[in-house]
DNA sequence: ACAACATAATAAGGCAAGCATATTAAATTA
DNA sequence: TAATTTAATATGCTTGCCTTATTATGTTGT
């Protein structure tokens, strides 16, 4: 065995980072006195980015299936952070939109995320937190593409 | 708003390439035909390195509640992966090994992850490669301790 | 020696984040 | 206009955790 299993590889590695980020993070929201979780966090994120949208385009850009984005939405839609409008092109289709109500909570969440941020790259020198984060950019992207490439191998 | 809410945000950031790896590896996992997931993997591998030991520092070493692990355990014991034997210097403990029939499992499993790691790291260069890594091993530490030292302020 | 407390594992049950499959209505293409 | 594709959803599942008891034990203080 050369490279025996190792909880040091790469893949355990993110995924430790990954929960405990999310850990901290949850933390600050509660903190906040918020009740979005990290995952729903991340929809209003890029609601916020995108702007009114159709909802498989959203799921595109989350990266996840329609339905689950479905299941996402009915919840935020409860806590009327979301709205879901006809879309007049499509009848089938419904534009999301973030609510008023929404810009409020979508501040202190982007301050939760703040201060997740210092928390985590607290002790590390800021050249090395910068190229840490320039990598991490450039590896999603990467990994983003591949994974669609091998996608379109399957069909 | 001068920092809004952000998908590249490093919380999200993390949390998406920990969603990727994980599905890169999943991928590799099946394409060799085993049936364990990410997580059981990760459960494999720190038993792995630490060798035979009590559910609870298993637990500790996972970062996860020993309810949690009793799950892990008994799901991977069903598949004689594990086993739980009496501790005789403790009757409530069970130290828990790894099977003989483990040791093949591992090997494909470091296998897809390697595989997973090569996906991943496709078209860095090896230094860049090699900083990101280095840097995330290191995050992890200085998170781990902070999260230990905030517990202990709960307490 | 014994009461009080702490600890090891577990049972029961819950919640969140997804997924797959099937359905319905509407749009598109042939 | 028939056949196919697409948009959203209902239903129901799996996985990865968690909390809160409970039951055996160990440990400690008196």
């Amino acid at each position: 065995m050369r490279t025996p299993i190792d909880p040091d590889s790469i893949g355990f590695l993110i995924n430790d980072l990954a929960r405990q980020s999310r850990a901290i993070f949850e933390h600050e929201i509660e903190a906040a006195n918020l009740t979005v979780t990290a995952a729903e966090a991340r929809v209003l994120a890029h609601m916020a980015r995108t702007g009114a949208t159709r909802q498989h385009l959203l799921a595109d850009s989350l990266g996840m299936t329609p339905m689950s984005v479905t299941g996402f939405l009915d919840r935020l839609e409860k806590s009327e952070l979301v709205e879901r409008t006809p879309d007049p092109k499509d009848r089938r289709a419904k534009i999301v939109t973030l609510t008023e109500r929404a810009s409020d909570i979508l501040i202190q969440i982007s301050q939760a995320g703040r201060k997740t941020e210092q928390t985590i790259s607290e002790g590390l020198c800021p050249k090395e937190w910068d190229v840490f984060y320039r990598t991490a950019l450039q590896l999603r992207r990467n990994i983003a593409d591949t994974l669609v490439t091998d996608q379109k191998d399957e069909a």
